[in-house]
DNA sequence: TATTGTTATACTCTATAACTATA
DNA sequence: TATAGTTATAGAGTATAACAATA
């Protein structure tokens, strides 16, 4: 009887043709990271867009708006706003560049502070996302997603 | 000098302290994945999450939507929505279930037909997420990626 | 008291197009 | 003609809270 009502809880229901998919992984992962690493940076006032700006900006020095923009994988406009955060938050600042048309920013010494605090937190939420998995296994699975993001 | 030209142009901005982390591997493999999909479901006037929902139903006759939301990693009130649109497409029927509280989800033959052609263009969209991976490759990164989303 | 389906609401992420300035 | 930064706008995805009906 136990048994009976353990198979009715184990049941979970199937996912039919996504099942098994590289595609339908990605998005289910995704998510569970994405849930994460919110809750993780919230306290900082931060959110994972914002994070990966301040993390290539500080990585950078210098680097352009639009060179930014697409470094995410974005579109140039999707750096505006994010970069108008991060200045008013006075961690990094727009400076002109070598060419009057492109912006050079430079990462202020509070950005590289607070960068080194959401570290902490980025590699927590890092522990947390790859527990299921040996050290070799989350090398690897970084590994085949990165080769997977580059197509 | 060529090679130098050459250095230039394979240089690649760093991701910082996100670099070669699983957990903003896949946020980049997602939005391939994503704006693949999409591009891919287009045609059919379809969406990523709308062909979740379809696939799980046709899986699973008799679902209830709080259970297809559960499984799509959602709470109950993202499966109204989908479903809306599901059934004013003519691809399932919201009916009565055993619990008068509850309803019981049934795929019409629409809607299996509907999954069938959709199953095409998901199975190029995986060919095509996957073309940097050999097949050996492309399961031990989907079961990877199983193992993280259950967590 | 707990569960289901639904609605309302708001917020984030993202894309497109258009404008200005510069090259 | 092309590139950079910005702004405006819209749409999709998601989460929370609240409600009525049922158990």
């Amino acid at each position: 009887m136990d048994d009976i009502v353990q198979q009715l809880n184990d049941y979970r229901p199937s996912f039919g043709p996504l099942e098994k998919t590289v595609s339908y992984g990605v998005k289910r992962a995704w998510l569970r990271v994405q849930r994460d690493l919110e809750a993780a940076l919230a306290p900082e006032g931060f959110t994972p867009p914002l994070l990966a700006a301040l993390s290539i900006a500080v990585a950078n020095p210098g680097i352009a708006p639009a060179r930014l923009a697409e470094t995410m994988g974005h579109g140039r406009s999707r750096a505006a706003p994010l970069l108008d955060r991060l200045e008013a938050d006075g961690l990094v600042t727009r400076a002109e560049g070598g060419d009057r048309r492109s912006l050079s920013l430079i990462p202020t010494a509070a950005g590289r502070e607070k960068l080194a605090r959401l570290e902490r937190l980025l590699a927590d939420h890092e522990t947390r996302v790859t527990a299921p998995l040996s050290p070799d296994e989350a090398r690897l699975l970084a590994a085949l997603l990165e080769r997977v993001s580059r197509g």
